[in-house]
DNA sequence: TTTATTTATTTCACGCTCTGAAAAAAATGT
DNA sequence: ACATTTTTTTCAGAGCGTGAAATAAATAAA
């Protein structure tokens, strides 16, 4: 309402503004005739045929020429216009504790090809880290050979901290260097855009698309595994902080003086909920100290104790349950209250969790006016991080490429 | 970046959105010429030229036809433009604890005239409460006569919980009447938009045009005193929630099954760091049952009793200022960490805040990657709420009202 | 088979925007 | 009184969306 900073409008704001309309529209209700477009947007009929035919002249639409879908009516048919896969792909790039998975995507969002590499990220050094996804990312371009059109972006998602402007990874506990500027490298390697963003942060990209309706302006995407960490959708965007991503919601103080964390801090909310604190809190371990990561067999074995009625393996999953549920609450206290989605690992004992969890929100929370705690729990976070960074970039280059009005044309 | 609703663009709103340029630069910068305009806007001479005619045509802007600012330069002299005071003004009503204020502001920002009145407002019903209001609304009217132009605006800040779109008093401390609909009530009186927001918020407008290079994008205003309130400023725009103000700063949980609050609720930030908070712990009550509000001499007498070493009421203040600083690390933990302006009767005894202030901060604090905590202490919070109140109102005046074209002209 | 009807899409005049260049205005310097 | 300098206005030009009319492409009826 007070400050945001209005930029000179000229005449081609409006035209890119219309385009990037038409083509949120395709993306988002996919195949339409001009007519449809019409009644979503608003536009004139005359508006929409010269943005579309200029469209198709560019390659950017394909018109459905054959059959029409809707058979014997009266009047002449509805011709459907779709996004035309080979204006372009993307490749999304997911980062984990050992192996880089890429997928690419073509331009109307249909997956094309995949690959993952193995490597000991911990081990590399930057130089040698980056090379291994370009190459990677060479290979699946070379693979996919004609499938899909020409590289328009590539996108790259990290677990840790990375740049504001989403160019950097400062971070990564999968990671040994600090600083690495991916898109400085990689669009110098490819010559189009890269982006670099927290995996949290693409999985909100992603549940916007998947479930519109619930996931639209505000929402938290929290994942609970190896860490703890939250993707922050408000108003529209993803919050990505000045300097960094922001959003650490794992590393936010849960009990001052409490429990030691990863981090060397205490009392953070991983250090009740990741994996390493449930264990070793379901094994009586002092958590003053810090253990080393459980396998997923460990996990499983102290997930079996306490369904066998196990007390400290049941207060373990409790308390670690109130460590989010009491983050939770604290968030609402400052933004509202939002819909949640959970997802990783941990989210596998969500049974075992929930009690807490609605216990220790219920705790902090501010008011009874505040409306209820709403949230669901997602199974494949890769799955959810992939559509991000692929939805992520194809809308980017939707608006930022396409969209956009070429200077000499 | 994701999902922002685009929505259809026509010719006028280019206009619009020029329009709206101008006037935010004349509104932040002062009378400025047409050249200086469109260095500032980036337009071209001939559309300002063609813009502020259209202006000066409306009543909108004045042209310092006089003097020349810059005498005895070479070629034609600058001729400077301004906002017209006689536009039309907007009034700032700010409930406080018994006593309601208003000033009257004309559309140059300057203030005109103001008054008070005092009533038991705990006490009165709806009705009579939102008649008080209008009545003396009304008489400022009456009194400004002709020294300013028509009401344009009415804003209304309040100590407590309003709606998301700034039409109703949820809840307040200083009422007793919930779900007042100010906005509906007024605007039907007196014809005009009318909006209601929190007093924090209101803050959070004023700092904008107060330090506008501290101040931009991201920062919050903590008020501490008889309670502890925050605004939050959020890209541009003052956090909002969807169905109420949000941002419950105060009562965001400290410490799980910690102090009593007036809320019901226990450990929240308030039940540290308000007055009666402070006051409890260092008389050494038990800080499970809750006190009268104390007044301003006991708190001083606390204070004194500081000063001179007292530990119990020295440990209060410690308390309490770790209290927030938890709060903001945590706060810093989800948005990143931003700028932060102190008002309100507590920050008298800042001094004696700050130890425990940065204290918890730098133990809730993740990384040392996240930069310094930044703040200042501001005196006179009423005065900031007017600005904000004032400057918000002319704000949504301009883009609004003003810069919108007319459908009928 | 031909004609009427219906619906989708395109075309065109119009009014609006901003821009760039040229013209006009209003001062000072010579 | 004229040249110079700077500000502001004017005007042609290109682009945009709109609304109305024209065209296209199908089915239903004759």
């Amino acid at each position: 309402m007070g400050g945001e900073t209005i930029r000179k409008a000229t005449i081609d704001l409006v035209r890119e503004n219309n385009r990037a309309l038409i083509l949120r529209a395709l993306r988002r209700g996919g195949a339409q005739s001009r007519t449809a477009l019409g009644q979503v947007t608003g536009l004139s009929p005359a508006a929409i045929s010269g943005i579309t035919s200029a469209m198709l002249d560019e390659g950017v639409l394909l018109q459905a020429d054959g059959e029409s879908g809707t058979a014997k009516a009266r009047g002449r048919p509805q011709v459907k216009l779709s996004l035309n896969p080979l204006r372009g792909c993307v490749v999304a790039v997911m980062i984990a504790v050992n192996r880089i998975r890429l997928k690419l995507v073509d331009y109307a969002g249909k997956e094309c090809t995949e690959s993952h590499v193995d490597v000991a990220a911990l081990e590399m050094q930057r130089g040698e880290f980056i090379r291994t996804i370009g190459d990677a990312v060479f290979s699946l371009l070379d693979e996919t050979l004609n499938a899909a059109g020409p590289l328009s972006r590539i996108e790259v998602s990290v677990q840790g901290i990375t740049d504001g402007a989403g160019e950097k990874i400062l971070w990564s506990p999968v990671l040994r260097a600090r600083e690495i500027d991916l898109a400085r490298r990689f669009s110098r390697r490819f010559g189009v855009p890269v982006s670099v963003m927290n995996d949290c942060a693409a999985m909100t990209e992603a549940l916007q698309w998947i479930d519109p309706p619930r996931y639209r302006e505000r929402f938290a995407a929290i994942l609970i595994g190896y860490g703890v960490g939250m993707g922050l959708f408000l108003d529209g965007a993803p919050l990505v902080g000045l300097r960094d991503s922001a959003v650490e919601f794992g590393h936010m103080n849960h009990v001052p003086e409490g429990a030691l964390c990863r981090c060397g801090r205490r009392g953070c909310v991983e250090a009740y909920a990741a994996d390493y604190a449930i264990w070793r809190r379901a094994k009586g371990k002092d958590d003053q100290k810090l253990v080393a990561p459980p396998s997923a067999e460990e996990m499983a074995l102290i997930e079996d104790r306490a369904r066998q009625g196990n007390e400290q393996a049941l207060a373990a999953y409790r308390e670690a349950g109130c460590a989010i549920g009491f983050g939770l609450g604290r968030l609402f206290a400052l933004i509202g209250p939002v819909p949640v989605a959970f997802t990783g690992s941990g989210t596998r004992t969500m049974d075992l969790l929930e009690e807490g969890l609605r216990d220790g929100f219920e705790q902090s929370l501010v008011e009874d006016l505040r409306g209820e705690l709403v949230f669901e729990t997602l199974g494949d976070e890769a799955a959810l991080v992939f559509k991000g960074l692929a939805m992520g970039a194809l809308n980017r280059l939707d608006t930022e490429d396409i969209a956009a009005l070429q200077v000499s044309s």
